[in-house]
DNA sequence: GTCTATATCATGATAGAC
DNA sequence: GTCTATCATGATATAGAC
């Protein structure tokens, strides 16, 4: 009962978490097992239970604390824009630089954010379990609403139909490049270097905006 | 011994197929279990591992099938066009609708796809298991490297590694699109109609490829 | 070819000593 | 808080009767 033998208990917590991160985020939900993490959390096989409740708990909690943040981050850059612009509609570009850029910009904040993060909650964005589904997406229907509505009137021309289809395709392409998949099977077969990461990332922010933007700003199909 | 209680081997196998391509889409690899599968397919538990093998085995010849002649029509596609243009480089829009276009018309293609294939195939993308990814696209290596050189061409004054990276983006819309994933999130809150399913393909596949030619064709961002 | 029964294993979860 | 031991479940896979 000595204290001098008891563990930290925050560090094994902070050591679950971030190896749960990284082990969701690479193998997906299911494939990762407790065991899995707490071993190379280095932690006992019960502390999950213990400290988290379920496999399920620690999923969610790994979510909601950084997924909060960036909701939060997300509605507070709307509201800066329209105050801004004081009625006025908003620039597309500036739209989606507050809802993607806020996204793309928490892979360089170790903070709230993170690469794995990211990767995490696109894998889970992707993942069809219901239950994580909902942790996801349900919890931000507020932004998205607000978001929306935004773009429906920086864009008066364009059928409302059309924008969420459009929201839709934007959220897959930003998804499915956080999520890291793919990207090795692109670049073999054609010699196109990588850039070194240090850049790569603000890098990755602009292409994808530019090709976001394009994309939303693309002449309307002929129905 | 009598042969009227012995059921159609094929029929069995084909059950198999069409219950695993459905839940293998809608549940995801994992959380599908050969119990789910062979209880909806109404055949014995021990059928898969004897037609297929394994349930590996299994996904891996529901992919194969289908992606052979997918594989196959999007280069033939683009040899036509290639044909056609006689040695000057091809149109983007033309490329695109060889390559995605392909793969959406398989949508209504009860023969060779299939609503639920395209969901499949979109779900198999994103899964992270090496042993899936590595099926559904090591597979197409050549198309892959054969569609980027067209676009190095079509686009001569785009730098190769903003035409791979666009790419990435247009896959990611495309897979996300199919893989039905987001959708019923994005279409609460904002009283926007479904169109009705007769149609709705159709004009998935048009919005899909403006939306993707917006991007391809997007200013290139300022580096 | 089909089915029953079972082997073998990994998983999430928990109880109880320390 | 931590650890060991264990449970109950459901997974893939297989052996052998019919």
């Amino acid at each position: 009962m000595s204290a001098i033998l008891e563990k930290n208990p925050s560090e094994s917590v902070n050591r679950i978490l971030t190896c749960a991160e990284r082990l969701f985020a690479t193998k997906g939900y299911d494939a990762a097992s407790i065991r899995d993490i707490t071993n190379e959390a280095e932690v006992n096989l019960a502390a999950i239970h213990y400290h988290f409740g379920s496999k399920e708990k620690l999923l969610e909690e790994l979510l909601k604390r950084k997924l909060d943040w960036l909701n939060q981050e997300r509605l507070n850059a709307l509201s800066v824009l329209e105050e801004k612009a004081n009625g006025s509609p908003l620039r597309p570009s500036s739209i989606l630089d507050a809802f993607f850029g806020t996204l793309l910009k928490m892979i360089d904040d170790k903070q709230n954010g993170g690469e794995m993060f990211l990767r995490l909650l696109g894998r889970s964005s992707l993942e069809p379990s219901k239950f994580i589904w909902s942790v996801t997406t349900e919890q931000h229907s507020d932004v998205m609403r607000r978001y929306k509505l935004a773009l429906f009137k920086a864009l008066p021309n364009v059928p409302q139909n059309e924008i969420v289809w459009r929201f839709h395709f934007m959220l897959g392409a930003t998804t499915y490049a956080i999520s890291g998949n793919g990207l090795p099977a692109l670049f073999s077969n054609v010699k196109v270097e990588m850039e070194d990461s240090k850049t790569s990332h603000k890098l990755l922010m602009k292409r994808l905006m530019a090709f976001l933007l394009g994309g939303l700003r693309a002449p309307l199909p002929k129905i």
